[in-house]
DNA sequence: CGACACATGTAACACGTTACATGATTTG
DNA sequence: CAAATCATGTAACGTGTTACATGTGTCG
């Protein structure tokens, strides 16, 4: 759904061909999230069925062009005014996995948060590479009122935002972890023995030998 | 994908019938996430088409049991054991929302924002109240062994991603404001005189006099 | 000319959602 | 008995991904 839009805004600055909105999406979210061609050809065809855009003749090379309707800026100013529901998240998998592994038997719910950390912590630093680049683009391209400023600033929110999300969850992690070992303290004291628990021993160990690289 | 890994997840616990998977995933997620039956069934054929489930004879009751099979189990450890790709991560629609609304004319980003904050925190009040309501439960069946225990558990952390991803995106927000602010001010200074910007005072006025309540 | 890149499509498939149809069981 | 509920399925649709087929330029 938010390719649909992301598409009806960037043809709301003009007239485009398919190719071209690709480009200009992924410049905008610098390449985070790469959107296949056959995408924007698909979408471009369900947003016409729609009446949101129409074709409008061909390029000076012979690239068929789309325009934005009425119809489709009336629903892109929506989009914009609507904020996106956070009431109703779509699935995060990392939770759903997190969620299964609590007391499930044969899995090591900590060997899979550490598995799990450093590879939230390596795409940290990669973003965190990525960033310090944005910022020298943002930089070199900040007083040019040309797109290049605009799609390096917005490569930079959406870089920000990831950086956000990553460390919002590498700290979620951590807080799961010191969280199960608490409860796990309180729960073993109430209903089974803290050592004598042999079914945990015996899953856990090979299970937390099997991690690693893979 | 996560709710094949989710509905394998149960099924490693024993052999099930359809919709008590539907409600074990339920309540592991807290209805964060509520699973539509239908999906279930269907997943269910796939995963058996895939030869990681088996039908396994009936219930008492007479409900079609399925159990996981080797193959099965193999791929739920290897799941277990991949931690989730952050480095691709799925497509964001606020990421994209702002990326698009960056220097876009007719769009009034500052107002974007503001909506959306209000709509990030109205969320984060809802799951204070669950995780408020989520501690008692857990205190109370902690010490049981059964499956209840488990079930608060999962669905308190599953609760606290959530927790932490919405304050993430709230001082996201934040930041996104303030960012835009130091960056239209020296852009301005760089290319066009402070006040005398009438491109943008003429995009942007209006509007921000059409957003607000619809 | 041949290789390569660019551009436009289309087909097949997986996943997810909604809605509908159908039995079986329980309950007023 | 009638209504409600639970359970099992299926159909239609939207979205997204991958791969393939095809044409059209450009450049060595």
């Amino acid at each position: 759904m938010s390719i649909r839009h992301g598409l009806l805004a960037l043809l709301e600055q003009g007239p485009r061909y398919g190719s071209q909105l690709r480009t200009e999406f992924e410049s905008r979210t610098g390449a985070t999230w790469p959107l296949n061609v056959g995408q924007v050809y698909t979408t471009l065809s369900r947003l016409e069925r729609d009446g949101m855009v129409v074709p409008d003749g061909d390029d000076d090379a012979g690239h068929p062009l789309y325009a934005i309707t009425d119809a489709g800026r009336e629903e892109l100013h929506e989009w914009f005014e609507r904020p996106v529901d956070r009431t109703s998240p779509p699935r995060d998998e990392l939770a759903i996995k997190l969620a299964m592994a609590v007391g499930a038997a044969g899995v090591d719910i900590r060997a899979v948060i550490q598995s799990q950390r450093s590879a939230t912590l390596k795409a940290m630093q990669d973003y965190t590479r990525l960033k310090a680049q944005a910022l020298i683009a943002v930089e070199a391209s900040s007083g040019q009122e040309s797109e290049r400023g605009r799609d390096d600033v917005a490569w930079l929110l959406v870089l920000e935002q990831l950086i956000f999300q990553t460390e919002a969850e590498a700290r979620w992690l951590d807080h799961c972890e010191s969280r199960l070992v608490r409860l796990s303290a309180t729960a073993v004291r109430g209903a089974t023995p803290p050592q004598a628990d042999t079914t945990k021993a015996a899953s856990e160990k090979p299970a937390r030998a099997r991690l690693g690289r893979r």
